[in-house]
RNA sequence: GGUGCCAUCGCCAAGUGGUAAGGCCGCAGCCUGCAAAGCUGCUAUCCCCAGUUCAAAUCUGGGUGGCACCUCCA
């Protein structure tokens, strides 16, 4: 398997650390708001990437972390009057609620920032000890960024002198400007921790840093995590100053291999709340299935951006129906597990840096390939039966296709409407059996008013939302 | 201003030296009472210029045009 690492900005060949057993963190939201397309689209990548190591048969331990301790949720606590726990419960638990109807497996370990104070204070004590942190007069304590060697090499930044002085000035107690928060003191007497610095709350980077120590790390070895992943935009400051957190603090560096996720767009604008343009992953899932917006938003590469937009999904939402008509030509048949050719070809192209055009593409050419020898003449069992196996591992390695192909036709459809619309087809096919073909084309019209387009088979009479 | 990324058919999008995958849309046909679905066929020389090479979308240089990060952000 071979992963593009953004660090050294080449692919490389995956190997793990220790045998056969891989480690992936994360960077999970903050829960102060709901997750939008873009929580989505980060939550998927690694969702697949963790399918395709398992499927290489790499035992992976894939961590996601909460964070529930942040000035954001602070602040919507004392704006609302609400509890902090109410809030990041609350957001939890929809975040959880929205991934899974985007097929998304929950992760092995989920640490919060409110479960993982002592190894957060542990490893700020592990940087006063070293020098690599200081205190100031306020009380708060800053990692000292002069005190690493490695220092922005994660990012291949370049520090600006000009830029530096300027900054220093305006906050005098920060040694340097790119030094940041460990640990905040609070002297308003609202939300705080205890803590041998004083009363405060941890820095957002040590988060991280403190959780993969205290859940993930491998021991003694060179690296604490295998797989470090995120958005495009954490890389600096966030990952910058996790790595260097972690390297001074412990005796290994974070991670052995990066992976950061392009953005999500809305009609070729950059989400954000200025804009007023953020999409609501709760929003989408009222128009559209979650399991095409799970296509949708995987169907390119995840290194690039991806811009939404409804052309798009529908376009994409047609592909995906093609295995759905598939599986509904084989429906009722049961599965036997094989090996296949496209099993392994799937899984090559996926394991390439996750190309998912390559692999969507030889799905393609599975489909048309099974549905025309189905077309002519003869039973083919052989060929069902490994087509059905096909679209088990579809499932399993893609996670798409595991629902009953009518009710994925039928979705969003309330009972009354299909009630009516069976309603409709029986007296179709009774004017279609007098050869009132008129009237017929009639109700079918009237059936395609509600949004409903029918397919007729030797089978009978099929219905499908347009 | 600094750093980095990108530019392939009407749209989405693979392909990083050997002569352009796939999907959507469109057109023609088969099938169908007619449709829908499915199947078959057709549809680009890869932003521009110069260079390297037997050979370049793919490498190098220059240009033009997008985008991202540098501040909380997936």
């Amino acid at each position: 398997m071979t992963i593009y690492d953004s660090v050294q900005k080449t692919k490389r060949e995956f190997i793990p650390q220790d045998d056969n057993r891989v480690s992936l963190y994360v960077c999970g939201p903050t829960v102060y708001d709901d997750a939008h397309l873009g929580h989505a689209k980060s939550a998927l990548v690694f969702d697949l990437l963790t399918r395709v190591l398992k499927a290489n048969g790499y035992d992976v331990t894939y961590a996601r972390n909460i964070t529930d301790i942040d000035d954001k949720i602070i602040n919507k606590a004392s704006q609302s009057g609400k509890e902090i726990k109410e809030i990041t419960d609350f957001y939890t638990d929809a975040y959880h609620k929205e991934m899974a109807q985007l097929g998304i497996k929950r992760p092995n370990l989920e640490p919060k920032a409110t479960e993982s104070l002592e190894a957060m204070i542990e490893l700020i004590q592990k940087l006063l000890d070293s020098n690599h942190a200081y205190k100031t007069d306020d009380g708060d304590v800053y990692f000292d960024t002069s005190s690493d060697s490695e220092y922005l090499k994660l990012s291949c930044r370049v520090q600006d002198e000009d830029d530096k002085k300027q900054r220093v000035e305006s906050s005098s107690q920060k040694k340097n400007s790119a030094d940041f928060a460990l640990w905040k003191s609070v002297k308003d007497g609202s939300v705080t921790f205890d803590s041998p610095f004083g009363k405060g709350r941890p820095g957002w980077h040590l988060e991280c840093s403190a959780m993969i120590e205290k859940h993930l790390a491998h021991k003694g070895r060179k690296f604490a995590v295998d797989i470090h992943g995120g958005g495009a935009d954490l890389l600096f400051p966030h990952h910058e100053n996790e790595a260097a957190q972690t390297r001074c603090a412990t005796d290994h560096a974070l991670a052995n291999y990066w992976m950061h996720n392009g953005f999500v767009n809305i009609d070729g604008e950059k989400m954000s709340k200025s804009l007023g343009n953020s999409f609501f992953l709760k929003d989408a899932l009222k128009v559209y299935d979650g399991e095409v917006l799970r296509f949708y938003l995987l169907s390119t590469h995840y290194r690039s951006n991806f811009n939404f937009n409804e052309e798009d999904l529908v376009a994409s939402k047609k592909r995906l129906d093609k295995v759905y008509r598939l599986k509904k030509r084989l429906f009722e048949l049961t599965c036997e597990d094989a090996k296949t050719p496209f099993k392994e070809e799937l899984l090559k192209a996926l394991s390439d840096d996750l190309n998912v055009s390559t692999s969507l593409a030889l799905i393609d050419e599975m489909i048309s390939h099974a549905n025309e020898t189905l077309d002519t003449a003869g039973k083919h069992k052989e060929l069902k039966q490994e087509t059905l196996s096909n679209l088990a591992y579809i499932e399993e390695v893609w996670g798409f296709g595991a629902k009953n192909p009518y009710e994925y036709f039928q979705w969003g459809v309330n009972e009354e409407t299909k009630t009516k619309i069976n309603e409709l087809i029986k007296q179709r096919d009774e004017a279609k059996k007098a050869k009132d073909f008129a009237a017929a084309d009639k109700i079918r019209d009237e059936i395609l008013f509600l949004g409903v387009s029918l397919m007729d088979t030797p089978q009978g009479t099929f219905w499908e939302r347009v």
